[in-house]
DNA sequence: AATATTCCCGTTTTT
DNA sequence: CGGGAATATT
């Protein structure tokens, strides 16, 4: 007995390197793992999870928490075959905190039955509060409020102390509707996503006797990506572990990519000085790329200033150079893109092993098109587009009101959908019945309270409630029989019948719908509808990307993060695109770009091309581009470039300033001067400026060009010289 | 109430 | 360019 338990630790460590193995056998105390791509962290980080069961604790003593369920779903199956995943609780913040949030709903405040609003839900909300706050949407963008709010939120502000201290009169205002909002949302029995980091965050904080019943639930908790956390997640993990200070802490700052949305680089930077004692373990041998990806993504990310220093190694093969390909548009830029995969397939590479990364969704399009040319089979990391489309949010909608009565939200979207004579001015008249009683609209309606002054559609109401009426059963059904019974007694599968069949996606996506509600059913039995429809605001588009069936994958390169392909194109490497930048607002983070991208070249293992157009058409412009500055910081001993003349070389690191020459000063126009790449020329005109001094020179082979003295290697030629 | 039409918007990345 | 909302039309 003894003897077997000490063998399966023993081969929990067997293939691993020193680095590893040390971070496999960390049991006490604070752990940070950095880890540089393509290190082995999830094998280490499962080897760990399954090491502790074996010797130290129970798996259900531990909590491992992911990015996405993606991540969550497959290193669950991977500790499992480890054979010690049953009873780990592997999820992602969000998800798990929404269960925490349902658990204890009474000290934390909020309904059981709280909806989770997404994006959409929300925007729509906060129209309705900006406006309710006498404001007007023309200058309060619900744009920009809802990010300052998200932030907000990240960052543990509520409404009440958001807008304190300050004498900034646009905080306070949107301080108001950060309220209005606030209260919307509270009657509506909603949570955003944010709140449930928040909520959960503040519980922590506050109480004491959850804490402890958590922290001696969870011993061993496990932060997956916590270069990306924000304030709230990382409250949240600094709570958990408060007392058993077992937090385990893996990521790589050079790919924090979210700062944007509130990530503090910072949680992982400090992990050190946060947690006396910490144990810092470094895995920098890469296991994934080739020396030439490696080398070029090592010395791209180089250019980060705000970093720590990392050496990334390799035994790999040496591998093909990364190729850099110009084209002059984007269509033939993906052209060329589908055409070269179209030829590695036929070269016997499979389709499921490569992957084309962009910087905005926007530009799937066009290698959309151009892999449908090829008869190519793909797949666009695009999942939540689903739960997007109208029919879904429809069904869903019908779930939510049953759920969560006080769900104004969904009760608008569906009280006429599909049509049954309750028009706008019958909707309105019972949102202000129900709103000056302090209820929401369906408490009002099923309060049996006389509605005969709404007008002619009184009746129609009561059906309308009688229907909800049979369909609240529905929902203690199985996933398939509730999901069925409330889409066909509800009308709409009639409504999206296509009647005159020429456009059935709708109706088949009902079905798509039902059979995704009964997979999720199968995979946990034990799982309500609740359940079902809680995880479907939390999905992300990473999640619905297969791994079996060989397509080629299309995602951003957000999405991009954690996962790794054999062959990859990122496409788009133009001066505003990577790095991205938006008109009017110059607040850009590069390092956070130039980190962006440098996870994106390190999810390839074989082959990685990258490339850009010389004219870009987006939102029906089409303009000439400039190529990523990024790109010219690859080192060109391992770039192979195509279309498009190398960068001149450059030393590397800093330019290379030159003294002015000496005769400078007899130099004006119609001066002839030498340059070692474009020979004779003659000055045009010459000024000096407080910087450089600039020459308008035109050559002998026609060709004008303006340069910096400084830089450019002109010597001045005496006309006698020339002859 | 349903359909047709126009217009106007924004336009990064996402749990 | 394309989606969604607002507006016009029947």
């Amino acid at each position: 007995m003894q003897a077997s338990t000490e063998a399966r630790i023993e081969s929990l460590l067997a293939d691993l390197s020193d680095p590893q193995r040390e971070a496999v056998t960390h049991t006490e105390g604070p752990l940070l793992i950095l880890a540089g791509p393509g290190s082995g962290k999830t094998r280490v980080v499962t080897r760990r999870a399954a090491h502790l069961a074996r010797t130290v604790t129970e798996p259900h003593h531990i909590l491992a928490i992911t990015f996405t369920n993606k991540a969550a779903r497959e290193m669950q199956e991977r500790v499992e075959m480890l054979d010690v995943g049953r009873g780990m609780t592997v999820s992602t913040f969000h998800a798990w905190c929404a269960r925490l949030l349902r658990r204890y709903h009474q000290r934390a405040g909020v309904p059981p039955n709280f909806t989770i609003f997404d994006r959409q839900d929300r925007r729509k909300l906060l129209e309705e509060a900006i406006v309710s706050s006498e404001l007007s949407t023309s200058n309060w963008p619900p744009r920009v409020v809802d990010s300052v709010i998200s932030r907000a939120k990240n960052d543990m502000r509520t409404a009440g102390d958001f807008a304190d201290g300050s004498a900034d009169w646009e905080r306070r205002t949107i301080a108001r509707i950060y309220l209005a909002y606030e209260d919307l949302l509270t009657r509506r029995g909603g949570l955003d996503f944010d709140d449930l980091l928040m909520r959960v965050a503040m519980l922590l904080s506050k109480d004491s006797d959850l804490r402890a019943e958590l922290e001696d639930r969870y011993r061993y908790v496990l932060v997956d990506e916590y270069q990306d956390t924000n304030a709230a997640q990382y409250l949240i993990a600094r709570e958990l572990t408060r007392r058993n200070k077992n937090l385990c802490a893996t990521g790589d700052p050079d790919q924090s990519i979210y700062g944007w949305r509130g990530a503090n680089i910072r949680n992982i930077l400090s992990f050190e000085q946060d947690h006396p004692g910490a144990k810092v373990i470094r895995l920098e041998q890469n296991y994934r790329s080739t020396k030439r990806i490696l080398a070029a993504a090592d010395a791209l990310i180089a250019g980060n200033v705000n970093r720590k220093i990392k050496t990334l190694w390799t035994q790999n093969e040496e591998g093909a150079t990364v190729d850099v390909v110009e084209l002059e548009s984007g269509e033939e830029e993906a052209e060329r893109v589908a055409g070269e995969i179209a030829r590695q397939i036929r070269d016997g590479t499979r389709a499921g092993d490569v992957a084309v990364f962009y910087r905005i969704n926007s530009l799937s399009r066009v290698i959309e098109e151009a892999l449908i040319r090829e008869g190519i089979a793909y797949q666009v990391a695009r999942g939540v587009e689903f739960y997007n489309r109208k029919e879904i949010k429809d069904v869903l909608a019908y779930l939510r009101i049953l759920i969560n009565p006080a769900d104004d939200t969904a009760m608008l979207r569906v009280i006429n959908t599909p049509p049954r004579g309750i028009g706008p001015t019958t909707v309105q008249r019972l949102a202000q019945r129900a709103r000056a009683g302090g209820r929401s609209i369906f408490e009002l309606l099923r309060s049996g309270d006389d509605l005969s002054d709404v007008g002619r559609s009184a009746g129609k109401v009561g059906q309308f409630v009688e229907l909800l009426g049979e369909l609240a059963p529905a929902l203690e059904l199985g996933a398939r029989e509730a999901l069925e019974q409330v889409i066909s007694r509800s009308g709409l599968r009639a409504l999206y019948r296509g009647a005159d069949g020429a456009d059935s996606t709708p109706d088949a996506n009902l079905d798509e719908l039902i059979s995704a509600a009964s997979r999720f059913q199968q995979a946990s039995p034990d799982a309500t509808i609740l359940d079902w429809l809680e995880h479907t605001a939390l999905l992300s588009d990473v999640d619905t990307v297969r791994s079996e069936g060989g397509l080629v994958t299309l995602m951003t390169l957000h999405a991009a993060k954690g996962l790794e392909f054999p062959v990859v194109f990122v496409i788009g490497l133009e001066e505003g695109i990577i790095p991205f930048r938006r008109h009017e607002e110059n607040e850009v983070d590069e390092e956070e770009e130039r980190r962006l991208l440098f996870v994106g070249m390190t999810r390839a293992q074989k082959r990685l091309t990258l490339s850009h157009a010389r004219y870009r058409m987006l939102r029906g412009r089409t303009d000439r581009t400039v190529r990523s500055p990024f790109l010219d910081e690859l080192p060109r001993d391992q770039i192979e470039w195509s279309g498009a003349p190398a960068p001149s070389p450059r030393p590397s690191g800093t330019v290379e300033f030159r003294e002015l020459p000496e005769d400078i000063a007899e130099w004006s126009a119609g001066t002839l001067v030498r340059h070692p790449l474009h020979g004779l020329g003659q000055i045009l005109s010459l000024q000096r400026g407080s910087k450089w001094t600039l020459v308008d020179v035109e050559f002998q082979s026609g060709s004008r060009k303006t340069m910096a003295v400084e830089f450019a290697k002109l010597e001045r030629v005496e006309f006698d010289e020339v002859g």
